[in-house]
DNA sequence: GTGAAAGCGCTAACAA
DNA sequence: TTGTTAGCGCTTTCAC
């Protein structure tokens, strides 16, 4: 293995102190006003024997990292993994790493896995929030970290967050389905306190009631299986012949809603309607062709980079708390008839 | 920002020296003959207020970061997002954190990425690496980094890794379509020289000359857009309506195939037999519902890591590096008849 | 204009 | 059994 170089290394083969290398490799040779030739003689020869300082010890002198630590729900979820991409994509191009991790919204694992970042010295955070996090985000934004939620928030902890429109989302989709002529809409979510599951049923509620229909609302728990959600489903339809429409509170419930509708031998639109959430390439495929509220991913990641990297480049303390929604779009198409 | 607490103030509170408590707080007690007493007193106190390690320094001091450096093509690609997850947790199991990113199949975008890595001081490294990344991987391995690749390998660069039999699944698939009576068979594929691709073809051809038909290979380029590889099929389509039947050489284009399909008003499989590379969730409820080639993603990512944590844990320099190649599975469902 | 030296927080050889 | 001390590679103050 190659003898790593180091800012000494050069210094002494260049026969100047390694000071003077260290001004120059940090820009900072016309303020100390370092000799025109003296420089371009250190730059030529760093890039010659291909020095790279150690970012390590850089790290530790200055506490910066230029590593941001992003904490999404599961990275294996379609909508996650797309923001996921385009969040690392953006954060490249200022200059900043990311490392990343599933929280599988599991309070104490998140609250691990924001230890290993402090402890790493992550410049920055980029979290989907499981519940019960209230303090640890505190405590990160007490101490001076630039912290920005996306696709949930913490009401009782000011901070940036990304969100988008969820009760509008389930309204207008639910507001369809009723001009369409529905009456039985079911509304299949998660029982979760999450702000974006509380305002999707929210939507939902307060287009029913506008409508004085009567709202039938089924909670599944988080941590169900697929297998078990798909039957969960199928009883459900047992017991509730008389349904017409199904909103979806999320991407997971709706492709095991999917399912189960296949599953129960119903037809789509006709014997009941569909609308999921998050947009999926395959859904446009689908016979039917699946109704979906998606949500503007680019725009999300977009605004939660841009967020981050104003507080990064503000040595200014507190600002005002930016909250960001954002509209989402309802795709027609055949299942909702 | 209340003052980060270093081993110096746990040493100088309990009026001890510092190498003390380092040997306590990485289990060295015993050996050094630490007074049970004193451990229990350093544990009691580092707990209670709160003291973690710095890990940076550490790191700088020991050379080890417990970061391994995970390249994927594409983290928004299903089949790598799934393994991206299972990694990471099978990583963190075993104390590991995960850098990742994603190359893009570009060669330069890896290069600078490996550099980065590098400079962060990585532990060991997993990669699906791009073409003309031979020396960088070469020179990562000669430094005595454990590099494990996986989906593809460089046959010129001796490495570990794992990858999927695919010269017998293409072969296995396409003979299934033969036997089904097909026999204007097409395979659709990328243009890559990456091994994948090239055993996906290859098994493909087998199948084909055994059975002495005619070959047929559309080869797309990698940086198609999914728009113009649909318009590509499309336009395939309407020069050869006798195709009966399509194979497809990974799910990006699968997906943009069975677009395609649905598009020119093909029945499936009637007019035209479908099978996929990659499973999707969805398939099954596809109409009619997708034959595909699954990977067994769960068993990739156990044999990665098991590989890397082996080679992260021995010390012993040259061992023969393993390649492992797993099966896949022909998942018949209704569009190949 | 340039250099000496302190120090970021930690580990480990060496002393005691 | 415990403490002293020398770095790991870098930045930055202060002196020349």
């Amino acid at each position: 293995m190659k003898k790593k170089l180091s800012i000494v290394d050069i210094a002494n083969s260049l026969n100047i102190s390694k000071t003077t290398v260290s001004f120059i490799l940090n820009g900072r040779a016309q303020e100390k006003r370092i000799s025109e030739e003296l420089v371009k003689r250190v730059l030529e020869y760093v890039k010659e024997v291909g020095y790279k300082p150690n970012s390590l010890a850089k790290s530790l002198r200055t506490g910066k990292s230029h590593i941001i630590g992003l904490l999404v729900q599961d990275i294996s979820n379609h909508f996650f993994a797309t923001i996921a991409r385009q969040i690392e994509d953006l954060a490249y191009k200022n200059g900043y790493k990311i490392i990343y991790s599933s929280t599988d919204n599991d309070t104490q694992k998140t609250q691990e896995l924001i230890t290993m970042f402090r402890e790493r010295h992550v410049d920055g955070y980029i979290i989907t929030p499981p519940d019960g996090i209230e303090d640890d985000i505190s405590d990160l934004i007490r101490d001076g970290f630039p912290v920005v939620l996306f696709d949930r928030y913490l009401p009782s902890v000011p901070t940036d967050y990304v969100v988008v429109d969820n009760l509008f989302s389930t309204y207008n989709a639910t507001q369809y389905l009723i001009d369409n002529g529905h009456k039985n809409i079911v509304f299949i979510t998660y029982s979760s306190i999450q702000t974006q599951m509380i305002e999707r049923l929210e939507g939902y509620e307060k287009a029913m009631h506008q409508s004085k229909l009567k709202t039938s609302v089924t909670e599944i728990d988080f941590y169900a299986s697929a297998d078990s959600i798909v039957k969960l489903i199928l009883d459900f339809f047992e017991q509730n012949k008389d349904v017409d429409a199904i909103l979806f509170g999320n991407n997971h419930l709706g492709k095991c809603g999917l399912k189960a509708t296949r599953k129960a031998g119903k037809r789509v639109p006709e014997d009941i309607a569909l609308i999921a959430f998050d947009d999926y390439e395959l859904f446009e495929l689908y016979t039917p062709a699946v109704t979906a509220i998606a949500q503007p991913i680019s725009e999300i990641a977009d605004n939660v980079i841009n967020l981050l990297m104003e507080r990064l480049n503000t040595t200014t303390e507190e600002q005002k708390k930016q909250h960001i929604t954002l509209a989402t779009e309802l795709i027609v198409r055949d299942s909702s008839k």
